[in-house]
DNA sequence: CTGTTAGCGCGTTCAA
DNA sequence: TTGAACGCGCTAACAG
C-alpha cells in the first residue's frame, strides 16, 4: 500500500526547486523562511506523507528523544504501574521509551544500562534491582528507590508512608504488632519499617519483625506458619506479602480484621479485590515519574521525595483483644 | 568518570595506523583482514572501551534492531505479562523493545504506530485496541489478537478455550448457565464465548449472555444486579470480570462454588489469590510472543495458533441443584 | 589475500 | 536562502 521509500527531506526540496536547507528551516520554523515558502513547503511536505526521520536526525543532533526505563521485574505489578506513569511522563516531553527488565539479577541490569547507551538514549530511569548501586553511565540517570539510597533521584516517601500505618494501627488501639518486613537488603522495605518502627517504639510498642522476599507466596508461608497468638495486627512491607499472608492465615480460621488487623503497603489494583480490602499506602506514581523525566530533561536538579498516602479499607479494626481478652482462633 | 565521547570507529583506526574499513571489517567478522591485525584491533577496542554507535549503524544500514510493542493498556494485568514475554523473545534475537500504550484509544494508536516507525524500529508488534484495524505501516507488523483478526500473526486459541470451559462445566453437571461475555466489539471475547456456546449447545444446554466491559468494576456490577436465581454456573470471558463478579455475588450471601459455580480467563495473577481461587483457562503467552517475534524477523510467514490450558481451581464444583433442588441462597 | 579510498544515508548547521 | 560539511559506521569498488 505504501511506498516503500519514505519521502525524504530532498525530494520535497527538489520538487520544490529549493535547497534541503531550506525544507528542513520551514519544517521546524527555525531560520528565516519567507513565510510563502515555508507554507509551499509544508503543503508538499504534507501531500508526501513526509516524516522525519528520527535515525537521521539523531545522528546529526546527539538526541534521540528516547529514554530508557529499566525496571527490575515488569512481573511485579507495581512495576507495569510504574511504566504507564513514566510512560505519559515521557510522552508529555515528546519521547520515546525504551524498556528493559533486568529481571532481578544485578548482572543483566548493567547489560541493559550499557546496551541502552549503545542505542543512543538520552537519558535512564532505573529502578534498580533489590541491593545494587547503579553504576555511572554516559548519560543522565534518574534512580527511582529509595530516600537513603546514594544517587536517588525521585521517591515515594516511605518512612512517612510507615509512619502513617503505624499510627493508624496505634489509633485503632493495637499494641502487640507483627511487621512483615520483606528482605532485608531493600532499602525501600526498610524505610518502610524503621517509619512504622519509630511510631511504634515512641509509643512504647516494640513489634516483632519478620523477613521475607517480598512475594505473595513468601507471605503466604508466613501466614501458614507464624505463631499468631501474641499479635493483635500485622504490617506488612508489601501488599503482595499482606495478600499471601490473609490468605493463608483465613485458611487456619484466623479472620481479618476480627481476629488480626493487616495492612499493606502500595496499594496494587489487588489490594481492593481481595477480601477483606486492604488497608494500605498509595504511592503517587505519577509524581514520582513526572519528576524522574523532570529531572533527566534537565528541568530540576534536585531529587524529590513526594508523599504517601493512607487508604484505610477493611482490613483494620479495633483489636478484639479489648472484647475477647487476646485469644485468637485455633 | 567516563569520558563523555565514546569512542568511535575512527579513534582506533589512527591510533593504529589502518583505515576505518579495516576496523569496521575486523570488528565484526566480516571482510578479509588478517587474523593478527584484526587480534589487535579488537584489544584496543577493548581497551577504549569501544561501542558501536546504534544510531549511526541504524542510519546507514537501515536496521534499528528494535522493535515496537504496541499494547492497548499496560495497566490492565494482561498486557505486563504480554510485554515481559514479549522483551524475552526480543532479548533473545538481540533486540530492543520500544514500548507504546495506546491507553485504549484508537487515534492513539495510529499516533502511536507511526510514531515507532518514524523513530526507526524494524518492526511492530501490537496488541490492538478493542475493534480497531491495524492500518498496514512500511514495517513488518505482527498483530496478535484473535485467530479470527483480519491479519492476525500470533493468537491463543481463544475458541478452544472457551471450549476447555464449557466441557469442564458440564462435566460437572451444570445446565443452566450465565456467560459474561464481555465487550461485543472484542474479537477475543467473541471467540471465548463463541466456543463455549457451541458445546453448551452441542449438549443442548442454552447459555443466558450478558455483555459489558471487560472490567472488574462491570463484574462487580453485574454481580450485584443480575438475577441469579436461573443459574448454577457462570463463566466469563475474563478473569477481572469474575473476579468482579464473584465479591458481588459473595456479599449477597451467594457463596462460590456452593451456590454457584464460576470461571475466569487468562489466569491472571489475581486468579489464584481471590477466594475462592479461580477455575480459568491460562495462554501460553511465551508460545504467541515468540511466534510473534519469529514472524516480524522474518523466520516463520505464518499465523501461529496455540493452545490453552484449562486450570481448575476451587471455584467450581457439581451443583448444589442436585441435592437442593436448584434453590439459591436469597 | 589484505587493506584502502570514497562516499552513502539524511536531517542539521554554519559560513557564505 | 543556500551549498557543503558534518555525525559515524558501513560497504562497494579499487589498489597493493
Amino acid at each position: 500500500m505504501s511506498q516503500a521509500r519514505p519521502s525524504s527531506i530532498r525530494e520535497i526540496a527538489t520538487k520544490l526547486g529549493v535547497s534541503t536547507a531550506t525544507v528542513s528551516n520551514a519544517l521546524r520554523g527555525t531560520g528565516r523562511v519567507s513565510s510563502g515558502l515555508a507554507e509551499q513547503i509544508r503543503l508538499e511536505a504534507d501531500r508526501l506523507g513526509y516524516v522525519p526521520d528520527h535515525t537521521a536526525r539523531a545522528l546529526r543532533t546527539g538526541k534521540s528523544n528516547t529514554v530508557g526505563l529499566l525496571v527490575p521485574n515488569i512481573g511485579q505489578p507495581l512495576f507495569p504501574a510504574f511504566a504507564q506513569a513514566i510512560e505519559r511522563a515521557a510522552k508529555r516531553r515528546g519521547l520515546a521509551v525504551l524498556i528493559g527488565d533486568s529481571q532481578g539479577d544485578p548482572q543483566q541490569q548493567d547489560f541493559e544500562i550499557r546496551n541502552m547507551v549503545a542505542r543512543g538514549v538520552d537519558a535512564l530511569i532505573v529502578i534498580p534491582t533489590r541491593g545494587t548501586t547503579i553504576t555511572q553511565a554516559d548519560v543522565p540517570i534518574a534512580v527511582i528507590d529509595s530516600a537513603a539510597t546514594t544517587g536517588n533521584i525521585a521517591a515515594s516517601d516511605h518512612r512517612e508512608g510507615g509512619r502513617l500505618i503505624a499510627r493508624h494501627l496505634l489509633a485503632l488501639g493495637h499494641e502487640r504488632l507483627l511487621i512483615l518486613a520483606g528482605p532485608e537488603n531493600s532499602l525501600v522495605a526498610r524505610e518502610r519499617v524503621e517509619g512504622m518502627c519509630e511510631v511504634f517504639r515512641q509509643a512504647g510498642v516494640e513489634p516483632a519483625l519478620q523477613h521475607s522476599d517480598a512475594t505473595f507466596e513468601a507471605g503466604s508461608i508466613l501466614g501458614r506458619e507464624l505463631d499468631l497468638r501474641h499479635f493483635t495486627a500485622c504490617a506488612a512491607a508489601y501488599d503482595a506479602l499482606a495478600i499471601g499472608f490473609a490468605i493463608a492465615v483465613k485458611e487456619r480460621g484466623c479472620s481479618i480484621p476480627e481476629d488480626m488487623s493487616l495492612t499493606g503497603f502500595d496499594d496494587l489494583m489487588w489490594a481492593q479485590i481481595v477480601s477483606p480490602p486492604l488497608t494500605t499506602v498509595r504511592q503517587d506514581l505519577e509524581a514520582v515519574a513526572n519528576h524522574a523525566l523532570a529531572f533527566v530533561a534537565g528541568e530540576t536538579g534536585t531529587s524529590g521525595i513526594f508523599p504517601t498516602k493512607l487508604v484505610v479499607r477493611q482490613s483494620t479494626a479495633r483489636p478484639s483483644a479489648f472484647a475477647k481478652g487476646g485469644k485468637h482462633a485455633e
